[in-house]
DNA sequence: GTGATTTGTTTGGATAAACCACATATTACA
DNA sequence: TGTAATATGTGGTTTATCCAAACAAATCAC
């Protein structure tokens, strides 16, 4: 009878546990519940937990010793019982959010409470190299620190970047629109503002943003598809976490194959996805020019709800491109599995227009199981989407071992 | 400035750990090494753990005293100091692992150390039922028992069924070769055997199998595509563990979109993977019947030697099927960002055939990062491949809970 | 007010892992 | 053959964690 082959020892064993993780692994939870929820309350830490209530009472007293959260009078509940104090994380532990784009670089600074604190569009004439982004960004916080009190605690920036990022080390491998080929703009971002700076494709925030805080609130599985002007992006959310694969890339979804008579791409490939399924073409034929997505779509609803019914060619378009979207849909939801898929920009916009078509020919032409299991959705970000899912990157290191943040001075 | 919605808590909040958590983990750990590794010292333990001595002294002898390892003489190394003892895996502890196909049931009995202890190949006169796999298994583990020690313990029962399962009540959704649709086949059979079952598709036992002990082997992010005689199958294991999706349909690559002239595919669908890489094409043109895999890849390589050349035919089937393959595995490398992709059965043939034909074409048209970080292999499992990977789904939760089992009686 | 209910607080107890000192078993080398 | 060096097991002690229980406090219902 065969023995297997013992396997080797390349992989890294899991580590064991001791106390010291205990207490740490508790501490983030307890964070991280205060930071998903906004307000919480001992009680409540206690029922989500499972952990005593003297215990929570101590990782709580210990959170707010470092800084991270206030414990606040409590709100009225119109239940019997003594009222239980109320857990706010501090709005003055700060992320900065950068998302440099092909004409301007946005700066916000985003509180632990989720809310965004102060915000900056820097405009730029071309696409600003990195040597810019790093000029922009340190300006403009050392412009918005003025306006933020003393108390102000920095714990990290977080880059939303459009283009190939390798995890590991934050540089950007390939950005097309920005121009930019193997940038260490995580690098140097850190030396210029003594900060840890965590960078990703702008995409793989987005995923997250949603995740947490919009359309994908509570799927375990989650799959996210964007339009934006430059092309398709995707990233793929799995509790709450961004997936990311080996080496930080995974989620490109805009280059699935739909269409074996397709146009090459600037991949190399041809027909992928982002090639097939486009704004410009629809732009065009509702003859307007380079404008917001919103603009597009109530102008496509307004054109498509006339009363002698759409022009032919524009019903073709949307037919066909949604057609190409679904075979791509179709690919992912057999190979993931998700539980939801959001669809963003102008791909939300052609899910928007016959929700029913596209997710129906998705679950159709999928395997039964994944097929049937499915849901479909529109991100619900808007304009904060990659400002909170930047933040959030800032963030995870805080969230994931708060004690590993100095005290404050005071 | 916005206010970024709180989350909802449809989401269940993770836990908090308590001591009991932390000695079931570092439980597991070791057990989970101890069965990776198959024979390990103490002190290797210690290492890869990162815990004190003393306390790998003291989670060893529970596992011990819970039937689950052993402690052997230490085995002669060449180092100064004191030899460690060594753990092994005890072989009695037995996992079932069952595996119907359209003409046979396969039903084996592998112990904890990962050893095969016996196999039957039960061949049936047609695709066999429900009905009949669990009365097969039942005689045939009767007829088992016998042969081994009165010591063994039976852990569990794992089944893979060539079709979609839904991981949650390991119910059969559809198998199309077997007949089965809808079939509580998990539960039938541990009604029958008193035992756990779990029940999963038979190419995420296969990942799971070529993951822990085949090629895949330190691969954190793995991907296998699997070409038999019925289609082509398909898994992905993230760190050792199966990735099942939101059900547990994770993984269908054979539905993976190619070809936009392509035939109508069983699915609904058309110009699946499945239905354009095939192996009949190939078997008809070199005059075989219906070979069996390893007969196949050696008339080909023998054809490709000729001195005259390979037939034109053969050649451009090759090249037409490897085409549509590369393109599967390119949306897979750019969407997934694997480590390693593995390809089994007729797959791995016609990797086999020309190995960097296909990695440099799927490097070549995926994007850059995800593209040229993946490497390309064939499975290595070849026969034990189904039975090992039930087996460890049989085996997963003793690893993961070691003191969930019953002690053993004496 | 009084009682029921819920929750914070305090204290003591259980437990798990770390630490330390010492015992033990092997190799290296004179 | 004997001694030193090295690595490892063993047992007692310490430390840190969470839990359980008793008590105190704050609210609601009547």
């Amino acid at each position: 009878m065969a023995q297997i082959p013992a396997a080797d020892s390349s992989r890294p064993a899991r580590r064991g546990n001791n106390l010291d993780d205990v207490r740490r692994n508790n501490l983030a939870v307890v964070l991280g519940i205060s930071h998903a929820r906004g307000r919480v309350s001992r009680a409540e830490l206690t029922r989500a937990t499972g952990l005593n209530r003297s215990t929570i009472g101590a990782l709580v007293a210990e959170l707010v010793e470092l800084g991270l959260v206030d414990e606040a009078e409590p709100s009225a509940t119109k239940l019997a019982g003594r009222p239980s104090p109320v857990i706010v994380p501090r709005e003055d532990v700060v992320a900065i959010a950068v998302n440099p784009e092909i004409d301007a670089v946005t700066i916000a600074l985003v509180g632990l409470s989720g809310r965004v604190l102060s915000r900056i569009r820097h405009d730029t004439a071309a696409a600003p190299s990195a040597e810019e982004v790093v000029a922009i960004v340190a300006a403009a916080v050392a412009g918005m620190r003025g306006e933020l009190g003393a108390s102000t605690r920095f714990v990290g920036v977080g880059l939303a970047v459009p283009g190939l990022v390798r995890a590991s080390d934050g540089v950007v491998i390939l950005a097309p629109h920005l121009g930019w080929r193997d940038v260490p703009i995580a690098e140097m971002l850190a030396a210029e503002l003594q900060l840890p700076v965590t960078a990703a494709n702008d995409a793989s925030a987005g995923v997250v943003a949603e995740s947490q805080y919009g359309a994908g609130r509570g799927a375990r599985g989650l799959v996210y598809l964007n339009g934006g002007a430059s092309g398709i992006g995707g990233g793929i959310a799995l509790d709450g976490q961004l997936f990311e694969g080996a080496a930080g890339y995974a989620g490109e979804f805009g280059h699935t194959f739909v269409n074996s008579a397709g146009s090459p791409c600037h991949c190399g490939a041809s027909g992928c996805l982002e090639t097939e399924v486009r704004r410009a073409p629809l732009l065009a034929l509702l003859g307007l020019d380079n404008t917001r997505s919103e603009e597009l779509e109530e102008t496509l609803l307004a054109h498509l709800a006339r009363p002698e019914g759409p022009d032919a060619a524009v019903a073709a378009l949307l037919e066909r491109q949604s057609g190409f979207l679904a075979i791509a849909l179709r690919n992912i939801v057999n190979a993931l599995n998700p539980e939801l898929v959001l669809l963003g920009g102008f791909l939300g916009t052609l899910y928007a227009v016959a929700p029913e078509r596209l997710s129906g020919a998705v679950s159709r032409s999928a395997l039964p199981g994944a097929g049937d299991g499915v849901r479909f959705g529109r991100a619900e970000l808007g304009n904060e989407l990659l400002v909170v899912g930047a933040a959030l990157l800032a963030f995870k290191p805080v969230l994931e071992d708060p004690a590993s943040v100095a005290a404050p001075a005071g």
